[in-house]
Order: C-alpha cells, then sequence, then structure tokens
DNA sequence: TGCGTTCTAGAATATTCGCGG
DNA sequence: ACCGCGAATATTCTAGAACGC
C-alpha cells in the first residue's frame, strides 16, 4: 500500500517532466511509417533495416549530427540493448519502448541520471527484489487458476471415459494403463531432464569455472514445499494411466531413486544407421 | 555503493542477451536437416560425419573461418566434450545441448566467463527476500512443468476420446466441454514446452535483478523434484480426452521445463516480411 | 626457469621485427599507393579520405570483417591517437608508424599485452629507469626523422630561392629569413615542434587513462634537447624564405611558450592537397 | 545540472597458434 | 600426429570520460 502510493507519486512525476528529448525523438523515428523500410517496429523491438540511411536522411532531421554511431551510444546511454549480433542487423530492445505506448517512455532513463531514485526514502536495494516478487506472485497466481481448471477438466474427462468404455465394452479391464507401469517403463528422461544431475562423460573434468554452479545446483533448499508445493500434490490423478510420452528411451541408462544420482544419461552413441544418405 | 546501483541498473542488458552466437549459430547447423549427411543429431550426441564437408561448406556460413580446427575450439571452450575418437568421425556432447531444446542453449556457458559467479558482492538485499524469491521461482517451473505435461495428457486424451466416439456411435455427448475439437483446433504447437521460449508478461521487466536472483535463476536444485515434483511423472492421463480449455496462453507468462528461464520476454524478431517496401 | 625460456622466444621473435599482423596489414594498407585517394601518409600522420571506400572496398582484403569501427578499435588498441575529429576525415598518428619506416613497426605494441618486458632476466632493475632510457631513445628517433625533414625542406627551400634570386633580381637582400615573414606564411608549427607545446586539436581531451608509456612520451626528459634538439635551433637561416612546406597551420591552435610542453611532435596534418587523385 | 556528441576504453566472444600429453 | 588447452590477437558490442551547451 505504502508501496503503491510512492510508485504513484513517481510516475506522476515522470509522467508530468517530459522524458529527455532523445527519447521522444527517437519513438517518432521508429514510428513513423514513411520510413519503414529504414527503421521501424519489429514486435517488441525495433530495427534498424538500413543504418545508411538512416545515417544520411533521418538522423539529421532530428539530431545535430548524422553519425550513427552516436546515435547508437544514444540508445545504450538509455538502456537500449542489441538483441541480434549478427551485423549488418541493428535490432534494439528496451523494456520501456514499445509501439504506440508512448505512455512508457518517461520511464526511459539515461545512464547517472538522478532521475532514478526519487523515493530516495526506500533503502533501494530490494526494489528490484520486491518487483519480482511481485511479478512472481502474479504469475503463479495464474499458473493456479490454469492449473485448477485443467485438473478440472481432467476429472470431467475421466469421467466421460470411463462412461464411454462402460458402454463399449463391459470388460472391467483390470489391467489397463491405470495399474502401475512396470518397471523399464518409467517415465522417460525427458519429462525429468531438469531435475536431473548434470552429466559427466567419463574422463570429463570439472573445471573450477563451474564448481560454483554446481554447487548451487547441488544445494537444498528444505521446506520449500511445504507451503508452496502442498496443493499441487493433493492434486487427485486417481484412476489414470500413463501413457507413451513420444520419447524413446530404450537406450537411455538411468539411474533413478538414486539419492545423490549422476544426473545426466550418457550420451546417445551414434545408432549404427549413421549417418543416414 | 553509488557505482553499484549504476551497474545493476543496466544489468538487464546482459540478461537479455539468449546465449553466445556461437552455441545457437552450432545448434542451427547440427540441427539443419538438409545437412544430414554431414553433420546431424545422433541421439542426445551430435556427430560431425563429414569433417571436409563442414570445413568447405557449411562453416563459413556460419563464422568468420573456415577451418574445422577453430569450430573444435569453441567446443571445447563452451564445454562440449568428445565422446568417440575414430576419426573421420567427431561426436560431441554437451549436457545442455540436446536436440529440439533450444530451450537449454542458454545454460551452456564459456569456460573462463564471469556470468558463473555473480554472486559473493550482493550486499545488503535480505536473504530472506532472496530466498522467498528463490522459492517462488522454483514452485512457478513446478507448475509451468507440470501445466505443461498435463495439457499435453489432456491433448493426447482427446485425441483418444475422439477415436472411441467416431469409431462407437452418434452418441449424443452430453454438451460438456469435451466435445471434439476439429483437427486444425487442436491445442497449438507452442504448447510443447521443449521447444517454446519461455514468454514474460508484457510490461513485465527483468528486475536487473540482484545477482543473487539471477543466480538463482539460473541454478537448479536437483533436491526439488525429489519431494514434490516426482509424483506427476507417474500421473497417467490415458485415454482422456480434453478441451480447448479456453485460455489464451499467449498473454500468459510461463516458464517451461526451461531451469535456467531467460528473464526477458522474447524479442520480437523482425518477422521475415520485414521491412515493409 | 621454463618460463624465462618461452620468454626468451618471443624476445627473439620481437627481435626479428614481427609484430602483431595488424600493424604490418596497416602499414601496407597506407603505404599502398593505388588506394591514395582512399588513405595515405599525410606527413607524419596517415589518414583515411574516404572512410566508406575503405570499409567497403580495403578492409576485407586484410581481415576478417568489414567493418570500420573494428579497424578503428584496433588503431586504437595499439595506441594510435586520432588528431582531427571532423568526418569524414580520420587522422591518425602514432609515435612509431612513419612513412617507409617499417623498422619502427615492431615498436608498436598492443594495449595490455605482456610483452612489454621481453628483456626480463634483468634484476628488476628500477622499471623507471628502463622505460625512462627507452622513451629517450624513442623520442630521438622522431626527432632525428623531422630533423632530416627540416633539412631536406630547407635544401629545397634553399634551392628555390636560388632560383628566384638568380632569376629574379641582383638586389642582395640584406641578411636573414627573420625578414618579417607575411602573415600566414610563417613558419609552419609543425618544424618547431620541439619547442611547442603539445598540441592539442581544439576541443582534444586528455584521458586519465594514459598509461605510463604514454605519459612517458609526453613527458619531458630536460637536457634531451640540450645535446640532441638544440642543434637545429642554430640552423642558419640567413638568406631563406620559407617555403610551403604542405601544412596548413590556419585552423591549429597553438600553444607556445609554455613551461610544461607536451612532447609529441604536432602531427602532420593533411595538406590541402589530399587525396591525390 | 543535465543532455548531446565524440573519442577512447572495457568486456565478452571469436580465431589462430603452439605447446605438451 | 591427434587432442585438449593456454595464450595472444581479432572482432564486436557496450561503457567511460571529456567537453560544450
Amino acid at each position: 500500500n505504502d508501496r503503491k502510493r510512492k510508485t504513484d507519486q513517481f510516475a506522476q512525476c515522470r509522467v508530468m517532466n517530459q522524458c529527455p528529448p532523445f527519447v521522444t525523438k527517437t519513438f517518432r523515428i521508429v514510428s513513423d511509417s514513411t520510413t519503414n523500410s529504414i527503421v521501424g517496429w519489429t514486435g517488441e523491438t525495433f530495427t534498424i533495416f538500413d543504418p545508411e540511411a538512416l545515417q544520411q536522411d533521418i538522423l539529421h532531421q532530428y539530431f545535430k549530427h548524422s553519425n550513427l554511431n552516436s546515435f547508437l551510444k544514444q540508445l545504450h546511454t538509455y538502456g537500449f540493448t542489441r538483441v541480434a549480433q549478427e551485423p549488418p542487423s541493428y535490432v534494439f530492445y528496451h523494456p520501456h519502448f514499445r509501439e504506440a505506448r508512448e505512455d512508457l517512455l518517461p520511464q526511459i532513463i539515461r545512464r547517472g541520471s538522478k532521475k532514478q531514485t526519487p523515493d530516495a526514502d526506500s533503502p533501494t536495494v530490494n526494489d528490484d527484489v520486491v518487483t519480482s516478487v511481485y511479478h512472481l506472485l502474479e504469475r503463479q497466481e495464474i499458473l493456479d487458476n490454469r492449473l485448477e481448471k485443467v485438473l478440472l477438466e481432467l476429472q470431467e474427462a475421466k469421467n466421460t471415459l470411463q462412461e464411454l468404455r462402460s458402454v463399449q465394452s463391459p470388460v472391467p479391464s483390470h489391467h489397463n494403463s491405470f495399474v502401475p507401469q512396470p518397471p523399464g517403463h518409467q517415465i522417460p528422461q525427458y519429462h525429468s531432464a531438469h531435475v536431473q544431475q548434470p552429466y559427466r562423460v567419463p574422463g570429463a573434468r570439472d573445471y573450477p569455472s563451474t564448481r560454483a554452479i554446481e554447487q548451487l545446483e547441488h544445494s537444498r533448499f528444505p521446506g520449500v514445499y511445504n507451503s508452496s508445493g502442498s496443493r499441487i500434490d493433493d492434486v487427485s490423478l486417481d484412476n489414470l494411466s500413463s501413457t507413451q510420452l513420444n520419447v524413446q528411451p530404450d537406450h537411455i541408462p538411468r539411474q533413478q531413486g538414486n539419492a545423490n544420482p549422476p544426473p545426466f544419461p550418457p550420451p546417445g552413441y551414434p545408432p549404427p544407421g549413421y549417418p543416414p544418405h
């Protein structure tokens, strides 16, 4: 609440104080539909298609120079980032530089500008964190809702299917897919890739540079799931059977139920059929 | 201190950059089905079948050289390991270099890169906050993954149900949402987690996110899934049909199957049609 | 010890007049008389007259790119400095990059290179002393070169004057060149560098980053001129009229009679006649 | 002071070379 | 000779620093 007021205050200030000329000029340049062949919006980014033409024909209309480098420098100064690294393509992105969103422009601030902390009483340290948390919470709600919805429909579907089956065949298939899968038909590694440990080929070395990451990867944070993961865990999926999930784990050695399992499967060696000719 | 804030403010620049050009280029080279006789996927590895052809015909299309050795050097620099040494066949493996798993590429880090240990200097940030954020991120990943999985299975179930119905009879399908969708209105392909880039709600920023958070996002926590995520792997949804679920994933932020979610919305790359003439 | 062997090897290489490829390539580019309209020597500097043409037609013949910026970056990396700032004209100077002086090229060292101290076996002698001596030698070379040039021009001038006299009039103009020169025909500052303040083009900035070497290069070593530079001051210029020395000091701000003169000779500015067509 | 322009430096990736196993 | 690797150079993109307004 308190936070919100501050934010609003800030937003208002920014709205009143027009943003630096460079920002609005750039916005006009990009938005000008008569020069779309030179520079224009490309989704959430904007692209300079013809650097030469921009330098020759456009820049001097807005700035005191005709130097593409100076323009690029300004873009960097205001936090734009180049997102394509294959010259000669200039694709730039800024979180607050969006098509038809002139209202966001004031949030584009120059580097070293003091405008960034008008609130000033907040310790400024956690702003990023707080905002991140906010967005995360938001996302989580969306996800929760979607998951609930899906589960509901699953339940319905289950019922429907059951109905159909009972109509179709009177056989109470006791052996249907809802029975536990035989070992060896476990869920393929593909589905558990994100829970696996990094694979090391025999002889692979651990470079000192990877130690830190691995350490993090190996660390645990107990208690996480007590509060947040429980709902999911309560989802009832009884009477459902697992299917073949389109993966071929056959040749993939696996180690499961291991408390500290080497996470990655050994790489698949080129099958005999390779290469295809 | 002041200096740090400045740096953090623009840390997002780097956060947004996908991954080094070499990684994406190599992925494209390997995945290009028109050159499968020269280089291509071989299970969880990729193989250079024809080093000569690669050097002569392929490399210069992607790099500023045509030397196989330079390519191999880069592979080593990024942690690829050679798993078979019978020239003239080169088989390489990297835990995060998998067929159709473009989402894993950002986890491939260059040796000697400073990205790996951005920690250690995050000072005043409450550890509590960091931990909370960490938990949130983690939960979200779990949710994302499970949701995706459920959606996939729903689709399968839907198909199965349709099959059953068409075979069976003009059953007065009881009005629920499980009416079969016309083919072509299937759940869009972007539901398949493993081929998608993570999406962010419009306007969501990636906060320069204190290094700690970045690290969290980049780190993996294997033990997590032992307690909460594993069960879902056993979920079986055979023979169930699902509906469209009337959700619009377009605007729904998702982070799926990616342990290292690129925080920024994927910038709109210039569509093929650009520039308009 | 082992390390020393390597160093020695390298030192030997250096002695052999091997220098980084960029240096020799740039030397060849500038010295190539077939491209004098694009890039060429302009006195003690070299000038890029046509940046576009250089980028389009020249660079890719020597490097793996066609970006002027990359070329400029390398120039800076090797210690070249830009001495005129009116695009599209790029004038660069380096104390060891002189026309027809390929022998000086090995003294052009890359920034951050560890090569700078190839001797290394001397017991940690005062680096200050060593560096000072080195730079003294360096400066001496510069002075020698300039002196030679001046003498040459003097000779030319003398000849011209002789010609004029014999043709024109038998008047024995009483004494020397100290008759007031017409304004604008003064001896160009170029010739009096050793008594001059460090030259700075208008707006030229002093970067704090100048490293030790540059500092040394810019510092004065009193006594140097007493022994080596003074003689030129005594050069008799009587009966000589100053000729057009191919320099246009008009727009060059000068500061002379300063007690703390910057050591570098004023770079030769591209004469009006350039580029040759 | 803040903004704009320019030149230079920093930092990350890329390419080549040569050593030692 | 192959292979993995360190080190030097090369290329690119971004940031720093000075100066004028």
